[in-house]
DNA sequence: CAATATAGTTAGCCTTTGCTAAGTTATTTT
DNA sequence: AAAATAACTTAGCAAAGGCTAACTATATTG
């Protein structure tokens, strides 16, 4: 059996050296894992708000255009957030927003700007950072977004 | 919580204004389904590749425990890596990264470390940064990649 | 070397997220 | 107002990625 060196020795970025003990690995994964699960739900509430906003109404039929999906995939997606009190329609007709709907909303939109911004900001092309920004934004911690407005406004002002 | 900057003075970013193309839309979001189906595939073969280099050798039970997962779920995901030719064993046995396994692990590995050191570089502290790159890593593209490492270094410089 | 403990596998289940095909409801056009 | 079109829903399928429970193989140890 091989011996397992429990030890962190470097304070920098030597990549090369040691595996993080594996609980808190574990939990790097678990946390990855967590964030796919609302990722999706997020990015539906997302979009339905720009829809509202920015077409006055949200339809199935521009959700799944938008995505990329099928009008069936759209339904059942929508029926999963309605369960999860995030969305509100009758049968047959456009979508809405409940009040958790619309925080859950306002909140990804920021995300999503801050990212995108940031990303800009590095001076990546606009294809690129809208790509780049739609993948990251779920994994971003608090933390880490302040740090991104924080620098977006640094290279703004210079 | 973050502030709301809902006064965006800058040309490039106000946010608000429009929706992209649909066709676009729908590119972005299939780039990100895309990243999801490689994702976790990677973080094996990753993981694979640093148990190996670590510990001398990759068992099932380590890499359970380091993913938080039970080992069944390891062992369906290694016969699925197998299948695609990236990893190699023998029933019972520890894992070895196949010629291709060890490319893709060389590569995550790489993406990993430019993510985390940027990530420190922007000060962000070491747990937040480690949970945030395990996240992120997959999602993003070369050209932001290259713009993380340029950006390590400068900050390193200074 | 037999018994036990540990490691790995298999079977069977569940949920999520996609799909197509077929059916239903609403809207538009003639 | 009937027919045609468009929008939405439902049913049923598949793959991924989790799980537990039961089984099989390997390693340890008394």
């Amino acid at each position: 059996m091989i011996e397992t060196p429990e030890e962190t020795p470097s304070p920098s970025l030597s990549e090369a050296d040691a595996l993080p003990p594996s609980e808190q690995h574990a939990q790097q994964y678990a946390a990855v894992r967590n964030a796919h699960e609302t990722e999706l739900l997020e990015d539906y509430v997302e979009l339905i708000g720009d829809l509202i906003e920015h077409q006055g109404e949200a339809r199935s039929a521009d959700i799944a255009q938008r995505m990329g999906v099928s009008q069936a995939t759209v339904s059942k997606m929508v029926a999963r957030l309605k369960g999860l009190g995030l969305v509100a329609s009758k049968p047959y007709r456009s979508l809405f927003l409940t009040e958790r709907g619309e925080e859950m909303a306002a909140m990804s939109r920021q995300r999503h700007a801050i990212v995108l911004q940031f990303l800009r900001a590095l001076g990546i092309s606009d294809d690129t950072a809208r790509i780049d920004a739609e993948g990251m934004e779920h994994h971003v911690s608090e933390e880490t977004l302040a740090a991104m407005q924080r620098i977006s406004q640094q290279r703004q002002s210079s």
